[in-house]
RNA sequence: GGGCCAAUAGCUCAGCUUGGUUAGAGCGCACCCCUGAUAAGGGUGAGGUCGGAGGUUCAAGUCCUCCUUGGCCCA
């Protein structure tokens, strides 16, 4: 049998992490934990990964850190968790980044750059970060496979992306169409939201209303115009129609002052004042169905459209709001997303007289920036006397966070993926989502799902994923390719090399099939999120390759990323899966809330509030972060994160499990407990130790249990109360029998040994995949220091099963009765003011009757603790209680209903003697005649709690029907008693203040005065009791040249010298 | 403007799906104890109109409606 190794009383646990990580990475142990589960059932992951763009954040350690502790739990359970990790490659982010370090500003400097040079800078800048993100994985314990990573960037992803692009265009899911999108047309290009989010700024804007006239009905007929409002002036000559809100009220008004007299206006009631003041007069109202339909004359006409058939009419939309302007709202598809969405819908022309600079290209103003046109606008309105009014509009508005110039909604052709075609396949595969918080289902990302538009795939960008889209300049012929190979089959010549990615691939030209042309690859590159949502066939792949993986690990049963995913990853997952597949490439989805700092903000660059991981780990350790992540609060609302807060886990947590580690051991050692000693049977062991491996059975179901339904909470909270309970009720209980003597009952002490030892490595086991290092640290020092044969890891054990022999509900019941009674008899204790040390003759003890059999067992448990000679129980009734009633209103609601809350009033205000009576009626006969108010009513014994309490006028404590009475009363005897109690505490004092080791033995000098004590404490027998309890082999009563002085109170003092024993 | 989430003790959070009359924990605070887990440990106590207003019910922190504040997402 080997030793117990050294243990430090304050461990360092980021140095002790360190070890561990050491140790794994000798013993290969994350490999060996996913290899012997070879063959067992597949449990599927996917890795959602980091855009690798900058260095990894706080946020980065909750997913990965939730992505790690269900794979952990589930090869525990003896399934096969493959861990393939991943790298989202592609993308504006990185982009940014390279034209951040490159010091270019727009996409004109980028070409000035070179594209190919430019994308080589990104993939280097991937690479760098993808190291960072390595070196954090390891270090938090986040066990994935990097070496066997997929890369979104690499060609045989690409190829699988590619394949998914054709079976999609070929089922007719794919086409191009306008789409409007922020537009710097300085820069030339497209922003993102995340860019556009970059560049707000107020500003005023012109406000104007302009008149529309009437042609048709009624309203046209006597002259009226619609009052339109616009702040884009410049759209103006591109309108196409006007919209209207169906639900909202409209009226006809005459008003002069506006550069007519008595013009006839239509606008929205709720904003006739606003817009025209008091003065205008309503002259009727009118309903939006009149409206609609109706044709008007255009307020421009220098833009030639393709075809005006159907413009230049209302029509009805929803988002029409009367917020401000005139609740008549201009549309101009070219310009507006809206606009864009209704003008498809009613079948209207897109015109769009702006060019890719954002100058006009046809009218007056060709060659001006669109938004310096304004004022030349609006003065040509005014001059045809078609202006109304114009004002000024402060609002947000976005700049372009390069130029500074404003941003134009502008619409262009883009590639789009037709969503909307399986919208309904969407809403079910979702349905069918295992959501974790459930709400999301039906909320966030179900409400989002039946909003659902077409996939706007295509970016006008360089670091992406090129769309493999070859079009002939001749015929607009269309050939999309799977792969490079049918690429290079297509172009005929080998390109099995290519690396498909700008400038290479624009480079390949194909014959068109269709006619004598030429074709070219489309400009375009994919939205990023078209890789990560294709991971699940691309990273194996597949089809190319990988058919088998993919076979095997489709679909994951377990996703997780934070809350700001559900419109990207797992939007691009589910998207991608229905239409290529027909269900979800997911069962369940962990959804998570995001971390923020100590006052529940938002980390940020700007609020200088950001918390580098590295200095958290470093501080306080990874498991400290981890258990912060699972413990503290709703991992799918946002949470806090601080140094307090780690410091408090490692206090209350992390250091209580180590403290009761380091106890056994301590003692382990030094008693030379072997491991190979037969444990005795738990049936034989005494009723703590049974309690305990109750409780640890317990313990064991419900963390099962939770980390089978991704319920972190539960489990961490009654892993906590489980260390609390087992530091400070069974190790401080049963402190004593791990050093008394060994000779005095050898049996009781290995049970106390076997006992904390299998808590103590069953706690390993269980929070292995909380807190990976902490939990193999204790399973190398308790198991693998005493078994060479032993799993080298914990991560190489099963999850624990408790034998039915642990199981003993009876007995927990019991002890929590129990405990509750010395809750009780401390506070007596402490009303009372006699200090526990200070031994009491007697205490009488009333509990529930349900409670009482159990409790008889642990009376001398209570008795112990309570430092108590005997606790009774009382049987409820007799002289030396008194009972009372209290109302049960679960049964006497339903029955009582409005007359419930007064019979609880007369239930709980009768006095002892009617209480006694009528429990006692109610015991022999089941039922009892209350007065209420003259009106007898009748109650059931189930409708009554009675409640017993001791009458002796001893300290008293009762809560509910628990009650605790003590006999205060400290007789010669007991304080004798106590004063020997004082005499050990003095002496370990002494002997810790020697330096003197646990076990050393020492030789005791005592002098105690008066003499009569002195006679006493011999008598007593409590001399033999104090050398036992200090260790003292030999114990000398006689004077005491130079000892210390020990006051006993009123009985008088005793001086102690002390040496070490030979 | 729409959607979702949150609001419980000074602070951080449980409890709400299943309504029951004394709403819990940790930290902090006050007082105390222990001294063979000791640069640890333990106890007792104070502290809460459960964001606000209505409603349903014999009974609401818990269910419903509206509102306020904050966060996230979308327009």
């Amino acid at each position: 049998m080997s030793a117990w190794p050294a243990v430090a009383p304050r461990p360092d646990l980021p140095a002790l992490e360190q070890a561990v990580l050491e140790r794994w990475r000798e013993l290969d142990v994350f490999r060996t934990s996913v290899d012997q589960r070879a063959g067992a059932p597949v449990w599927s992951f996917y890795e959602g990964p980091p855009t690798a763009n900058g260095r990894p954040g706080t946020h980065h350690v909750e997913a990965r850190v939730f992505k790690d502790i269900f794979p952990r739990y589930r090869t525990m359970k003896g399934l096969s968790v493959r861990r393939k990790g991943g790298w989202d490659c592609h993308g504006l982010p990185v982009e940014l980044e390279v034209e951040k370090e490159l010091g270019l500003d727009a996409k004109a400097d980028i070409e000035a750059y070179g594209i190919e040079a430019f994308n080589e800078r990104c993939r280097e800048s991937v690479q760098r970060y993808v190291g960072a993100f390595e070196e954090l994985t390891e270090r938090i314990g986040f066990w994935i496979d990097t070496d066997d990573a997929y890369w979104t960037m690499a060609p045989e992803y690409v190829d699988s992306l590619w394949w998914a692009l054709k079976e999609l265009w070929e089922r007719d899911l794919i086409f191009e169409d306008h789409r409007v999108a922020p537009y710097c047309g300085r820069c030339g290009t497209a922003l993102s939201d995340a860019e556009v989010s970059l560049g707000y700024q107020q500003v005023d804007d012109p406000s104007v209303y302009v008149r529309f006239h009437l042609l048709d009905g009624a309203l046209g007929e006597a002259g009226a115009a619609l009052a339109v409002w616009t702040t884009t002036p410049w759209t103006l000559p591109s309108n196409t129609a006007c919209a209207v809100g169906p639900e909202l009220d409209y009226v006809l008004v005459r008003t002069s002052g506006f550069g007519r007299e008595d013009e006839l206006l239509v606008l929205a009631a709720e904003l006739r004042t606003d817009v025209l003041g008091e003065d205008a007069e309503v002259v009727r109202t009118v309903h939006p169905d009149e409206l609609i339909g109706a044709r008007y004359r255009a307020p421009f006409d220098v833009v030639t459209m393709a075809s005006d058939a159907g413009a230049h009419r209302i029509v009805a939309a929803g988002f029409v709001t009367t917020t401000d302007g005139s609740g008549i709202v201009h549309l101009a598809p070219a310009f507006g997303a809206e606009d864009l969405e209704v003008g498809r819908a009613e079948g209207l022309p897109v015109v769009n007289p702006v060019d890719a600079t954002g100058r006009f290209t046809q009218g007056p103003w060709t060659g001006q920036f669109v938004k310096d046109a304004d004022p030349a606008i609006v003065r040509d309105l005014d001059e045809r006397g078609l202006l109304i009014a114009a004002r000024t509009y402060t609002h947000t508005y976005p700049f372009c966070w390069r130029c500074k110039r404003p941003l134009i909604y502008w619409a262009k052709p883009s590639w789009y993926i037709r969503t909307t075609a399986r919208r309904e396949q969407l809403l079910a595969n979702n349905a069918g989502i295992d959501w974790h918080p459930e709400h999301i289902r039906d909320g966030r990302f179900g409400r989002w799902l039946e909003n659902n538009v077409d996939w706007a795939l295509s970016r006008d960008r360089y670091w992406g994923t090129p769309l493999p889209f070859w079009r002939c300049e001749d015929c607009d012929h269309l050939e999309v390719v799977e792969s490079r190979a049918e690429l290079g089959a297509k172009a005929g010549r080998d390109l099995s090399g290519l690396d498909p990615h700008r400038p290479y691939v624009d480079e390949i030209t194909l014959p068109c099939p269709a006619c004598a042309g030429v074709a070219h690859r489309v400009p375009e590159v994919a939205d990023a999120w078209f890789d990560s949502g294709g991971m699940p066939f691309a990273q194996w792949g597949y089809p190319h390759t990988g058919h088998e993986e993919f076979a095997r690990h489709y679909p994951a049963d377990y996703i997780c990323e934070a809350i700001d995913q559900t419109r990207g990853w797992f939007y691009s997952l589910l998207a991608e899966s229905t239409l290529l597949f027909g269900d979800s490439s997911y069962a369940t989805c962990a959804c998570l809330g995001h971390i923020v700092d100590e006052d529940g903000r938002k980390m940020s660059k700007s609020a200088g509030n950001v918390l580098d991981p590295w200095e958290l780990i470093e501080h306080h350790g990874a498991d400290a972060l981890r258990w912060l992540m699972f413990a503290e609060g709703n991992p799918w609302v946002n949470r806090r994160v601080s140094h307090n807060l780690l410091e408090e886990v490692v206090r209350r947590f992390l250091l209580t499990v180590w403290n009761t580690h380091v106890f056994f051991v301590t003692y382990a050692a030094i008693d030379g407990f072997a491991l190979d000693t037969e444990p005795p049977p738990v049936a034989e062991r005494p009723a703590s130790d049974r309690w305990v491996l109750a409780e640890l059975a317990t313990l064991t179901d419900t963390v099962d249990t939770a980390l089978d339904r991704y319920d972190v909470s539960t489990a961490t909270r009654a892993l906590e109360r489980f260390v609390d309970d087992l530091s400070n009720w069974y190790v401080r209980r049963n402190r004593r029998r791990f050093w008394k003597a060994a000779g005095d009952d050898p049996a009781d002490k290995a049970a106390a040994y076997h006992t904390l030892h299998t808590c103590l490595t069953t706690l390993s086991q269980l929070l292995a995949p909380f807190v990976p290092f902490l939990a193999d640290h204790l399973w190398q020092d308790l198991v693998v220091s005493q078994d060479p044969d032993a799993p080298s890891s914990v991560h190489l054990t099963d999850f624990p099963t408790p034998p039915d022999a642990w199981r003993d509900p009876d007995l927990q019941a019991a002890m929590a009765t129990a405990r509750r009674v010395v809750e009780l008899g401390r506070q007596a204790r402490t009303t009372s003011a006699v200090r526990v040390r200070q031994p009491l003759a007697r205490a009488l003890v009333t509990v529930p009757d349900a409670e009482r059999a159990g409790l008889a067992g642990l009376l001398d448990e209570v008795a112990d603790e309570l430092n108590v000679k005997a606790v009774e129980l009382s049987d409820g009734t007799g002289e030396l209680v008194q009972r009372t009633l209290r109302p049960n209103f679960r049964q006497l609601g339903p029955v009582f209903q409005r007359q419930a809350p007064q019979v609880g009033a007369v239930i709980r205000g009768l006095g002892p003697d009617d209480a006694g009576r009528i429990a006692d009626t109610l015991d022999a006969e089941g039922a009892a005649e209350l007065d209420l108010d003259g009106q007898p009513a009748v109650i059931t014994a189930d409708m009554v709690e009675v409640v017993t309490a001791p009458r002796t006028g001893w300290a008293l404590a009762s809560e509910g029907s628990t009650a605790f009475a003590l006999d205060t009363e400290v007789t010669r005897q007991l304080a004798v008693e106590g004063a020997a109690r004082e005499l050990v505490r003095a002496v370990n004092d002494l002997r810790k203040a020697a330096g003197l080791a646990l076990d050393d033995r020492i030789e005791l000098v005592v002098s105690v005065t008066p003499v009569e004590l002195d006679a006493e404490l011999d008598a007593a027998g409590l001399y033999e009791l104090i050398a036992r309890e200090v260790l003292a082999t030999a114990l000398h009563r006689q004077p005491v040249a130079d000892g210390t002085s020990v006051p006993l109170g009123e009985l008088g003092t005793a001086l102690l010298a002390l040496r070490v024993a030979r």
